[in-house]
Parts: structure tokens; sequence; C-alpha cells
DNA sequence: TTGAAAGCGCTAACAA
DNA sequence: TTGTTAGCGCTTTCAA
């Protein structure tokens, strides 16, 4: 194998093959008519020298990229994971490719990243949550490419939204629990100005219990990973500090299965005494020694909705359909799933 | 605001702030001298019109791209996330943006991802394993840039390697285990054609097993996500077929709680009947009723230190050091890290 | 400190 | 079916 001073281009491939640079390119993207003969040898050579194409080049030549930006809060949070399969799995059927962006959960930092993945000019945007900063919005507003804002529909949207509504969730929650009978109700969730679907989630929930006349018993709130371990140590301060609750409501799987345990242990009777539900439906609690009752956010579903959105309308422009920056091109579509309760083992009382 | 009907270009701002487009650029990207006058002037021009580079075309010019491709085999399985927390970290401190790319363990589907990201010609590699097909390692060493093989470093890598030895972590739990005098042991984990690293750790587990006369008792091998419920059915069923056993290892931790969880419901004496161990440290295990013996993989430190290694590289390349394609420029970088048992609550018998 | 010209590697559009 | 020409939007290089 010989070693190569610079990268090849179609013209190292057009003089191997003595074929001219366009019909090598035409080969290798498989546009127009070329004759069997002239393929093969083209195929041929490219394969032999190892060419790989340059989609710098040609992403610049015809003003077309077949990257989607998909940008998220947090790869650690177990939802986002499954939203990115939905997206990838969708995506696949297509010439488009998934280019992650991660926030950490950083408005400012959501900027930088969205300002980078935009420079390269991608067919899409598919970005986490409604809430962003001015520039942010206005990036999104003015880059003339389909935006699908995914997993939150409470609030105004810039172009396409997929996902559930929180608040209702929250509320749909709050409903079920209050039907069961429970009444001394505590919350547990991460810190809320930076997680606004976990606010979200729990101003309906209040909302839900007013409803019913109830109001939340105690709270407590924390920051850093959803782990186990944090909700072990929560519900056992919060029981020790409102010993008369009889529910306890987590924004997350995680720290509810962490205090599922705990209770388990401690031998409280679960869900007699004490019921809990946490959100998300993780894979997860199918194996704790008790389900735990939680809802189906809809991860999968929503990357997959967004995903198609973003296809079907890079695909429809591709083919030549309203000129870009012709005005919101038949957009702005709206995908509300409807999440559903696990009830799990912890919140019917039998 | 305007409709704009088409992105905006460097041509637009030079027009709009009265400066040729060459200073223009020099303003945004902070080179060479221009006087503060004219460089206020252009960049409330670009603010005012919301001008966002074309990345695109400067890296066509400049045959320099910021992009840094991460290719791992899936998303779902917590070892992943935290190397990539690793990579951005490392990467946050440069001019290099991830990239991530995701093979779900197919060779053919890396095979894809890699010539899909090597067509954008990025600064470098940074890939999980060692195991490839011919073409994909062909297209890593032809493609001039600095490659990362990490997580494991039993094998021979195109370049650059940062990982633990899987064989030798499997040897040294091995000797943990025979230590503590547990002699009947079971393994349970994902079956090894589509886990090399899995593999390596299971044939450095029995080489430590021989070296004291003994062969695993029983195994089970499962395909499918590893989740809490896969652990707890396949302890189950192989403790119904093989009830002497007195240890069981675990290829992830996950499955290991799982298996650990059902121990403890069954009333099982851990660890003084029966042992556990598994494999990644993942945080979860602080919050299980007892903590799961586990060895840590350095995650983490893997994605930084191949994260830094790119990033010094792709840094001299950049100020001009060696022709791109001179041979191996200083490369060939090998860090192996030493994988530590965590013994938890249930290897070590007191 | 600023500007003008050339060209990165490819593809659109047109010609043969 | 194949080839030629121009140019995508930027940066490099060189000149002023």
């Amino acid at each position: 194998m010989t070693e190569l001073r610079r990268p090849l281009t179609l013209r190292d491939v057009s003089e191997a093959s003595g074929v001219s640079e366009m019909t090598v390119s035409r080969v290798l993207r498989n546009r127009g008519d070329v004759s069997q003969a002239t393929r093969e040898r083209v195929l041929a050579a490219a394969k032999r020298l190892g060419y790989v194409p340059n989609k710098i080049a040609g992403a610049l030549a015809s003003s077309r990229v077949n990257l989607v930006a998909v940008i998220i809060p947090s790869l650690s949070n177990m939802v986002f994971p499954e939203v990115m399969n939905g997206i990838s799995g969708e995506l696949e059927e297509t010439s488009l490719q998934p280019v992650l962006g991660v926030t950490h959960y950083r408005p400012e930092r959501e900027e930088q990243v969205l300002y980078e993945m935009l420079s390269w000019r991608p067919s899409g945007v598919i970005i986490a949550g409604l809430e962003r900063t001015d520039p942010s919005r206005a990036m999104l507003a003015s880059a003339g490419i389909p935006v699908v804002e995914i997993m939150d529909t409470d609030g105004q949207p810039v172009d396409a939204v997929v996902g559930i509504s929180h608040r209702r969730a929250g509320l749909m929650m709050a409903q079920a629990i209050v039907e069961q009978g429970y009444r001394r109700i505590g919350f547990m969730g991460t810190k809320m100005p930076l997680d606004h679907r976990a606010r979200k989630r729990f101003e309906g929930f209040t909302e839900g219990l007013a409803k019913a006349g109830i109001e939340v018993a105690d709270r407590e709130f924390y920051s850093g990973g959803s782990g186990l371990a944090k909700g072990r140590e929560m519900t056992k301060a919060m029981l020790e500090r409102t010993p008369d609750l009889d529910f306890l409501y987590y924004s997350n799987d995680m720290i509810g299965a962490g205090g599922l345990l705990w209770c388990l242990e401690q031998g409280i009777d679960v869900p007699g005494k004490m019921g809990l539900a946490g959100f998300n439906n993780i894979e997860l609690l199918d194996g704790l020694p008790k389900r735990l009752a939680t809802m189906d956010a809809c991860r999968r579903q929503i990357g997959e909705a967004a995903a198609r959105i973003v296809a079907s309308r890079a695909g429809a422009a591709a083919q030549g359909g309203a000129a870009a920056g012709d005005a919101p091109e038949g957009g702005g579509e709206r995908v509300v799933l409807t999440p559903t309760i696990n009830v799990g083992d912890t919140l019917v009382r039998v």
C-alpha cells in the first residue's frame, strides 16, 4: 500500500480510470445515466485508490448538506438516548445523518452549540425544549430550515413541535393519586430553574391536587445526577421530617426507584401505607422488587415523529419545492402525544 | 425582522459595514491586525444582520475542520455517555467539536458511519474497540489524521490506543474471587460475537480461574438490552439449574444488579453463601441495598486521554508541524489504564 | 492595516 | 452517455 502525501480527489480517480471528473462524480453519486462499463471502471479505480469523497466540497457546490442537528441537554439522563434512537432509526431510511450537540442544560451553551451547528448549514434542527435565549430563537427562526422542538408542548414553538404536555402529565398523575385516596403527598425533584419540563410537571401536579383541595405537604429539590442514591437520601430525610406522608411523587424514575428501595427496606407497606410514583417509564423499573408507578413519556415516538418531519420537509425542499426561505413552508406541525400512566405496583391500593 | 430569501454571506456583512470581505473575515476569526474602529463596525453589522458564517466554505478554503469523529457502539450502554462526557469536557478547552456516530455493535454499520464521517474530513477519529473490518482499518490508516482506538488495549491498534486490558480485568476479578474462597462459579453475560470486550474479560476470567485449577461451573449468554430484569431471570434460571454455585460473575453491572436484587429477595446470604460481581462501576450501584462488587473501567479518563491525544496532534498539525500524511507523525501513543476492583458488599466475606 | 486575486474540490447547467 | 465551464463562500497569498 502506497503512503499518500495528500487526500485523494475526484481528479485522482478520474486520471486512474480515464474518465472525466464529472462522470466519476455521477458514478459515485448514482446520478444521471452512466454506461455499465464506465461505471465499473470508475468504481474499481475508486476502490483501488481508497477514495473517500470530500463532502465539504460537495456540500458547498450543491448547497445540500445531509446533516440534521440534534441538540439535547444531556446524555446521562436516560431520556435522551432513547429519543436519539428514535431519531436515528427513522433517519436510517433516508440519506440524512443526525449530528449530536449537548448543552448540559445551560442556555448559553445551547446558544454556542446552535451557532456552531448552524454554521454547517444542516438540513434541519431537532432541539429539546421550548425555552431558550432570544439569540437562539432568532438563529432558529432565520435559519431557513425545518426546526422541530421536542419533548414539551407547553409553550410557543419557533416552527414544528413534537412532545407531550408535561403540565398535563403532572395533572394526570395528581388525579390518579387522589383517586386512590392518598392525601398527604410529598414531592421530590430536580432544582427547577434548570429543568423546565420537571417544573411544568410540578405545576400541573400542584394544580391537579388543588382541584381536590390538597396541597403538597412537603417538597425537596436536588441538583446533580439523578441517582438511586439521591432518591434514597431524600426519601429518608423527607420521611423523617414529615412522617405522616402517604404518597411520594418523584420527578424522575431514577430517584423514585431509590426511594422505593429505601421504603421496601424499611418494611413500609407499599402501596398500602405509602404510594410512590416517578416519571419516564425507564426500562430499569422492570427489574425492581416492585414496579414503580410511572408515566410513559413516549420518548422513542417523539424522536421518530421529529425525524419524520425533518425528513419529509428536507426531502420536499431538495426536490425543489419552495425556494429556501419562502415563508413557513407548510411547516408548523404540532404533534402532541398522550403519555400513559403505568400503575406498576405502587399506586393502586388493592 | 426582515424575512430573508437566502442565507447571509460574508459579502452581505461586507456591504453592510463598508469593509472588504477579507477584513470582515479577519474580524470574525480574530486573525491578523484590524483597527478597533473597523472591528466594531464589522461586529455590529454582523450582529445586526444575524450572520452565521458558513463553515463549509471556510473548511474548503482552509482545509481545516474543527470536528473530531467519535464512533461508539451504543448510547444505551451507560458506558459510552461517560466516555463522551470525558471527551467533550476535554475538547471544550480547544476549538474542536466532537461529532458522534453510533454503530449498534454492527461492523458493517461501523464501516458506513466511518466512511460518512471521514468524508467530512475531521481533524481526528476516536473509535471504540480494536476489532473492525479490513475496509474500516484501511480507511483509518489512510485518512492521514490522528486515530485513537479506545476502551480496549488487547490487540493491534491502527495508531494510538487508550483503554484497559479487559483480559487482565477478567483475570484480576477471577483472582480476587478465588482468594475469597469461592469455588463454584457461574458466569452471565452478553452473547460474545457482538461484544469483544466482554469476550476478552471472559477469557481472562477463565484463565484466572484455571490458574487455581477451577473451571466455570455454569454460564449463560443473552442478547438484547442489559436490564435489571434480564439479570433476575438469568440468575433465577441458573441457580435452579446449578444450585450449588457460590459465586456469580456478570459481564456488566446492570444484570449484576438484577441478580443481586433477586438473591436478596430470596433471602440468600450475600456474600456469605453467595458472592456476586459485575463490571463497570456504574453510579447505579450506590443506591442498591448492598453495593455490588465491580471494577472501575476508567471510562471518563479514557475519554479525556483520547481527546487530549487528538487535540495535541491536531493542534501540532494546524501549527504546521509535519505535512499531512507524513508517515506516523509522532503518533502511536499507548495509554493503558489500570482498572481497580471495587469490592462493594458482595465479594469479601467478613 | 486593508484589499484584490486565485482557488479549495466538488456539482449544476449546459453543450456535444 | 459523456464532457466542459462556471462558481458555491470562504481563506490564502500577495500587493498596496
